[in-house]
DNA sequence: TTATGATATACGCATATTCGGATATAAGAA
DNA sequence: TTCTTATATCCGAATATGCGTATATCATAA
């Protein structure tokens, strides 16, 4: 695959609105999988597809702890491109009035009571 | 449509590898049609309606100079968003052969025998 | 073992995107 | 007018994407 068409691909990963909302969250801080439905609204099976992508592409990554599955934005450990991207898209996208809300109550979630 | 929304689109509107290829085109200079055309090597129907894409996104302004229609990079009169989004991306992108190549035969390419 | 909460996946459906090829439109030249 | 070149749009097919619902899997507790 070109260079171009991989960053065609990254650029596809996060060109949706549940991936910027739930990077936007994760920008905040790691989170699992039930504090991001809480905070975002956004039904469990979509959270997780929309992680699902977000994973292939390399920009978040994922660890079990437990019966819960942590979640974050990838760090060092990924290449300059994958870095530039997400650096770029979280500070790019706004802190309107919906992302604030979203971390609000990504503030209040817990890991009980999600579903 | 929220900020994020609107975020989306704009991203939706870069993460092909057509625009992209184009877009790192005019990053070099402005063109008509038929000289992306020559430059890509894509179809002359499929230039258009990429270009087409961007313009509707607000990354890219034609205008009819005679029988061509003359492409560029959105200057100053673009929003701030939309600017950093343009700035951004093609200075991401990386200067690949593939699209060295796309500039080379742009710099030959000419007003006549597109198609 | 069974039960429960967290997470992932499979399914069918609706819609969107992209494509190639044909054709329409626009501008200029003969 | 007719012809040619440049550009845009229409059409149908293929593929991709996103969704909700249902269910499977996984980890832990009882």
């Amino acid at each position: 695959m070109s260079q171009v068409e991989k960053a065609a691909e990254l650029l596809q990963a996060v060109s949706d609105v549940n991936r910027l909302r739930i990077l936007k969250c994760l920008q905040a801080r790691s989170a699992c999988v039930c504090e991001l439905v809480q905070a975002t609204g956004i039904p469990q099976p979509r959270v997780s597809r929309h992680l699902g992508i977000l994973r292939n592409a390399g920009l978040v990554r994922t660890s079990r702890d437990g019966q819960w599955v942590e979640c974050a934005c990838v760090g060092d450990e990924a290449s300059p491109q994958v870095r530039a991207l997400l650096d770029f898209v979280v500070n790019w996208v706004e802190d309107t009035d919906e992302v604030v809300l979203d971390r609000q109550r990504l503030d209040r979630a817990t890991r009980q009571a999600a579903s």
